[in-house]
DNA sequence: AGAATAAACTTGCAAATTGCAAGTATTTAT
DNA sequence: ATAAATACTTGCAATTTGCAAGTTTATTCT
């Protein structure tokens, strides 16, 4: 049994698509990154630019223009600190946090819905071991350097 | 414990930055894509470019010019099957096969590392439930048309 | 305090990647 | 023999990307 790469990519591509479902809320249609970025201000308090381009492993230059699109269509807003006015910070908007729970809905469902056909069990077991792979990930050195 | 998306998003997100780190082999640079695509031909026996497009979830044009690509460098040969002249049948050329192998044997270092932090018994553990997980989400409706 | 350095962004490119629509060539169905 | 379907390719046009260079504010150094 010594694929292990095999596993891990088939499991990966297979989120990958999992998560091109996202993203469509009633009428607001939003990106695949774009979700990411309302997913890490929404978990964030107030977070910074910074923060979230880094949480993201994103160019800051790249994510500044998808703040500005996520403004512009009145998902989140952008408010320079007071203490230190070169940071801006980020939040959701009301419409912004809809969006975002929506989506955080469909996501539970889904994953409810793959963990079905497992046994009671096996769910435990699952996500048991996500959780240790999470922190060996953490723990590594070829992994993930920029990471919360 | 009821953060199953969180769970997840973290893993995927983590194999998507440990991927970034891929795909520059001697002088060789190719990109993520690119990497799958080598991946998805090297597993399989002469494919063509539909299968390699379906099981990558990428349209047949993008698909097609990709190949092009890869083509230009050498890395992989295209060749109309003379059972069905429709179908062009991929392959690797002897560069692709060493770049392909070399990006394998990257991955599986790194998998060793991460699985390097956890006890034999957890490694069998998380082995298993990924196991598991992709044969759930196999049987998902939600998820993952488009795969092998 | 004043000058240099750094940090947090923004904007201007230019390149890469994407999908849709429309085309060509070949095969299958009627 | 003609129509319909399949397997691609090419022409767009939109999106997304990162780097380099700029602006503004904060910090550090002397």
């Amino acid at each position: 049994m010594e694929n292990k790469r095999e596993l891990f990519q088939s499991m990966v591509k297979r989120f990958g698509l999992l998560n091109r479902n996202c993203c469509t809320v009633d009428d607001v249609e939003i990106s695949l990154v774009q979700s990411h970025i309302l997913y890490e201000i929404d978990r964030r308090e107030w977070p910074s630019m910074q923060q979230v381009a880094d949480a993201l492993a994103t160019d800051l230059s790249t994510f500044s223009r998808q703040v500005q699109s996520l403004m512009k269509i009145g998902l989140i807003t952008k408010v320079p600190s007071s203490a230190d006015k070169r940071i801006s910070v980020l939040g959701l908007t009301e419409e912004g946090q809809k969006v975002a729970l929506a989506i955080q809905r469909d996501m539970e469902a889904h994953l409810e819905e793959i963990f079905s056909h497992m046994t009671e069990f096996e769910q435990d077991m699952v996500l048991q071991s996500i959780k240790l792979l999470n922190e060996a990930m953490a723990k590594s050195s070829v992994c993930c350097k920029p990471m919360y």
